[in-house]
RNA sequence: GGGCGAUUGGCUCAGUCGGUUAGAGCGCACGGUUCACAUCCGUGAGGUCACUGGUUCGAAUCCAGUAUCGCCCACCA
């Protein structure tokens, strides 16, 4: 019988192996659900959080394509009818900031080309750049349905958002009105709340005195408010200066009126309680038109609003000798100006909190415009109860409070942008001020108010946030709105893995906009990541310098080796340091499978005799861990503990597999004493195992775990069950524990340990055969010695073997484990440390058996506690002493 | 100002339903050319689980408070 053996490198080459997997996995389509839902499967669906079509992969596109690859490959694996659906983020702002910088740097700019020249660009640079992300992300092994690829700028996409606005339009849950919006003054649009970012930043509070007028309404030299700003140069729109209406020290001047400096405004003193005595002079000057605040403050007093800013955060024309200035150049003059009056009286620094635009790290400027915006109350209502009464759970759990917390403090969105990259609103405007708001791509036909034709009518030139067609994409890329096989299959979708940064963003605005357009959950479960930082815990970050980059790193270790790292230890919904030993680790870890493949796969025996052979130990203990560890890696990823299902099959193939039983494995292939079908039935196990163990793997590690699979097959067919891609095989059942056996191997290994520990303490050379006595502490450990003696003697590099029957002299070496008393034929010269280990041994029992007689004595434990955890402690007792009675103490 | 979270060996992190010897990896010490792997093997040291109080026969775990750190939200100009 000739088979062809692989000759394996001895090390695993991943820059060698994983490319040309990725090509076997996309040749044999593996990616794809079937046509047809195999009967009876269950459907397991991820939706891809597209990247930004603009961006470099990542270690936050790693580590989200890592678990969901996980969970996917395992799905998969079980035979669900899985799908991964891959896309793309056209990103409006961010896409036209990186359009911008280009442009500029060829001499051209937005304005200079034009919204349709712009647009034609735009699209020539997503040409470009679209395939990159993807590309990308094969390199992590990412098993995502490439043919299913969606683009958030694509006619299907296209097409969602014009019928999601049209229907939140016919609901009444979409409006326009003129509000105080976020205004980027740099990107020119409005942003929304959450890309307002808040920086603690030193600022100067200034004291200005608004003189009183006369009764002529000329202001008096003699009397006057001071009020405190930080924005003096929002002065010109000022309509009016507030007291708390408590405030004695300003209870006369209630009433009066001030007038603004520069443009000689009288405007009235109110009294509201917004207002906080204690802050500054206790009286304030209010702009409707540029603060939040006064906003509220103007319309529960009916003040004009004069804005004096404009789109530039340029003063306007309402800003008497200062106009055209920019808002930063104009602060430094009128306060000088105000200076020069006298009218300066105090200029202190001040710690404030100055909102700047996510994208650009400008100044946020409160603007008053016209925009479009989405009614959220009704739709967040929906969202909340969602996730409240549990057909959505967020993990980790805590989130729920924070989902929530936002939820019921929402405002309503704005949805427009005057930006040009993007779905553009589908609203028309007739000159008589009607609107119309239509789904069809063409466009009305005609106005729905008063029907004049579609030529009068111009459509609204702002475009949609981003995040509302993003908000679409559970539903949008399976085609809704129309009624698609794969919207009927695959939705609602399963998981919804993304950064714990995006919740708001993204997360509850799919839940709203889901909800209210599919009547349903978009996802049952939505598994929040953390961060992934430097080794010291800062954010990585361009400006620090501090960015991993993953490719780079999948050069050097591999795109496994990083998995590993990335998933190992990370709680969801927890930042985690990316350190270089974890990635070590990680590639340590890919090495240490392939070797022992390689091992195994080297290992045959030549020829093959299979014969009649009983299961022995190593073959019985293996078997009933691998059950466990499939039991386990199972149970962790079914409930999406990643790092559990990681840890649990690290553990097994490196302690159980490698450590203990590949090492009993050769003592199996080498024994002189064993027939061939015994030698042929020890390798078949470990090629069986192997088989299996690679299953519980590929998970984790696809790239080698395939890589292995193949040369498996062809040295142990039964091994791969004929199955020719891990990727498509069939995950594992848990077969049964034994755990007699699982005891047993326990106690084994516990003595060989024991007496290896007994060699380091002796100074014996590691090579050195010592022969080894052992009184059992029974008759059934005693046959329980000579049925492991043929894997203890190697491992513990003992012979002979001298199993005692009745009492023996013992050296003071001696020590004991659950199966007896032991103590090796060593040098006596070398033998003062193992004694004085083996007293420490003795006095650690001693010890232990004071502390479980004090507890068993104690009343109230014997009688409170459960029965079986009494019965446990009595039992622990029973050993220890037996053990401390051989070793020949009478502390007891 | 409000909310959320964290605090476990030198480092990074696990720790299930409360169960009596708190685990892992890295690092450290010692030993190793045992024919898969030195990206390895073996052995060991190292923790009063932030602090205080409470509940309990029993607390890293549950409760209350304190401290420190971190994050999110927020309209004191």
């Amino acid at each position: 019988m000739t088979t062809t053996r692989r000759d394996l490198a001895p090390r695993y080459d991943a820059a060698a192996v994983e490319p040309a997997i990725y090509d076997r996995w996309l040749e044999a389509d593996a990616f794809r659900p079937a046509d047809e839902p195999p009967p009876g499967a269950e459907p397991f669906v991820i939706i891809q959080p597209p990247p930004n079509v603009t961006g470099a992969l990542h270690l936050g596109h790693a580590l989200t394509a890592f678990v969901e690859d996980i969970l996917i490959r395992h799905h998969r694996m079980r035979g669900d009818d899985t799908l991964w659906l891959p896309g793309v983020d056209h990103a409006s702002i961010a896409a036209q900031f990186v359009l911008d910088r280009i442009l500029a740097e060829e001499g051209e700019s937005r304005a200079s080309l034009g919204r349709d020249r712009y647009l034609e660009r735009m699209w020539q640079f997503m040409d470009a750049t679209r395939d990159v992300i993807g590309v990308q992300h094969r390199r992590l092994g990412a098993s995502l349905d490439w043919s299913r690829l969606r683009f958030t700028m694509d006619e299907g996409s296209a097409r969602a958002v014009r019928v999601a606005f049209k229907r939140l339009w016919d609901a009444g849950l979409a409006y326009r009105g003129e509000a105080l919006v976020n205004w980027c003054p740099r990107c020119r649009t409005t942003i929304s709340d959450l890309e307002n970012i808040k920086h603690e930043e030193t600022g100067t509070l200034w004291s200005v005195r608004y003189h009183l007028a006369r009764p002529d309404g000329t202001p008096d030299p003699d009397a006057w408010i001071t009020v405190a700003t930080t924005r003096p140069e929002t002065i010109f729109g000022d309509t009016a200066v507030a007291v708390h209406p408590d405030d004695d020290r300003y209870r006369g001047l209630v009433g009066r009126e001030a007038i603004i400096p520069f443009v000689d405004r009288r405007v009235p003193i109110i009294a509201d309680e917004h207002v906080e005595r204690d802050f500054g002079t206790g009286a304030v000057k209010i702009t409707p038109a540029h603060d939040f605040d006064d906003y509220e403050v103007g319309q529960r007093h009916g003040l004009p609003m004069v804005t004096v800013l404009d789109e530039d955060a340029r003063l306007t024309d309402a800003a008497t000798g200062f106009a055209g200035l920019d808002r930063h150049e104009a602060r430094p003059r009128i306060v000088d100006a105000l200076r020069a009056a006298g009218d300066l009286e105090d200029e202190r620094p001040h710690q404030m909190v100055i909102g700047r635009c996510d994208r650009c790290g400008t100044v946020v400027e409160p603007r008053l415009s016209v925009q479009w915006f989405v009614r959220v109350g009704p739709l967040a209502e929906r969202a909340l109860a969602s996730v409240r009464e549990g057909r959505t759970r967020i993990l980790p759990a805590h989130f729920e409070k924070v989902y929530a917390h936002w939820m019921e403090n929402i405002h309503d969105w704005a949805v427009g942008r005057q930006l040009w990259w993007g779905h553009r609103i589908p609203a028309w405007y007739c000159p008589d001020g009607h609107i119309t708001v239509t789904d069809a791509q063409a466009g009305p036909d005609a106005c729905a108010t008063c029907g004049r034709p579609a030529a009068e009518l111009a459509q609204e030139t702002d475009i949609f946030d981003t995040w509302f067609s993003s908000g679409l994409w559970p539903f949008s890329t399976l085609g809704w709105p129309d009624e698609t096989p794969d919207l009927a299959r695959f939705y609602p979708t399963q998981v919804m893995e993304t950064a714990y940064e995006i919740l708001f963003f993204w997360v509850a605005r799919m839940m709203m906009l889901g909800l209210f357009l599919t009547d349903r959950e978009p996802f049952h479960t939505v598994y929040l990541h953390g961060i992934v930082r430097d080794p010291t815990g800062s954010k990585m970050s361009k400006t620090r310098g501090n960015v991993v980059d993953p490719l780079e790193m999948i050069d050097e270790v591999g795109a496994d080796a990083l998995r590993v790292a990335l998933v190992s230890g990370n709680a969801p919904g927890v930042d985690q340091r990316l350190t270089p030993s974890k990635v070590t680790g990680g590639r340590n870890f890919t090495n240490k499978v392939w070797n022992a493949a390689r091992f195994v796969i080297g290992a045959r025996p030549d020829p093959l005799v299979e014969g009649p052979a009983e299961a022995g130990l190593a073959e019985r203990w293996i078997r009933s861990r691998l059950a466990d560890a499939t039991a386990r890696a199972t149970r962790a990823l079914e409930t999406l503990d990643v790092a559990g299902y990681a840890a649990t099959v690290h553990e097994f193939a490196w302690s159980d597999y490698c450590d203990w039983f590949l090492e009993m494995v050769k003592v199996d292939l080498r024994r002189t004493d064993a027939s061939e079908a015994d030698r042929a039935r020890a390798w078949l196990v470990a090629a069986e195992v192997l088989g299996d163990l690679l299953r519980l793997l590929h998970p984790l590690m696809p790239f080698v775990s395939e890589a292995i699979w193949e040369p498996l097959g062809e040295a142990a067919p039964t091994a791969t069950r004929g199955e020719p891609l891990l990727i498509r095989a069939a995950w594992p059942q848990p077969g049964e524990r034994d755990p007699d056996t699982e005891r047993d191997m326990a106690a084994l290994t516990d003595l060989v340990r024991s007496v290896r520990d007994q060699r380091t303490a002796a100074g014996v050379p590691a090579g050195a055969w010592l022969p080894l006595h052992v009184v059992p502490a029974g008759p059934a450990e005693g046959d329980r010695i000579a049925a492991g003696a043929r894997y203890l003697e190697p491992l513990a590099r003992v012979r002979p073997l001298h199993l005692a029957a009745g009492p023996v002299a013992r050296p003071p070496t001696a020590s004991s484990t659950s199966l007896g008393t032991f103590w090796l034929g060593a040098d006596p010269a070398a033998a003062d440390a193992a004694a004085a280990r083996a007293a420490a041994h003795r006095s650690g029992l001693r010890a232990q058996a004071e502390r479980l007689r004090a507890l068993l004595g104690n009343a109230a434990f014997s009688e409170r506690a459960p029965a079986d955890v009494v019965a446990r402690e009595r039992a622990r007792l029973a050993d220890l002493e037996a053990q401390l009675a051989a070793l020949g103490d009478d502390a007891s």
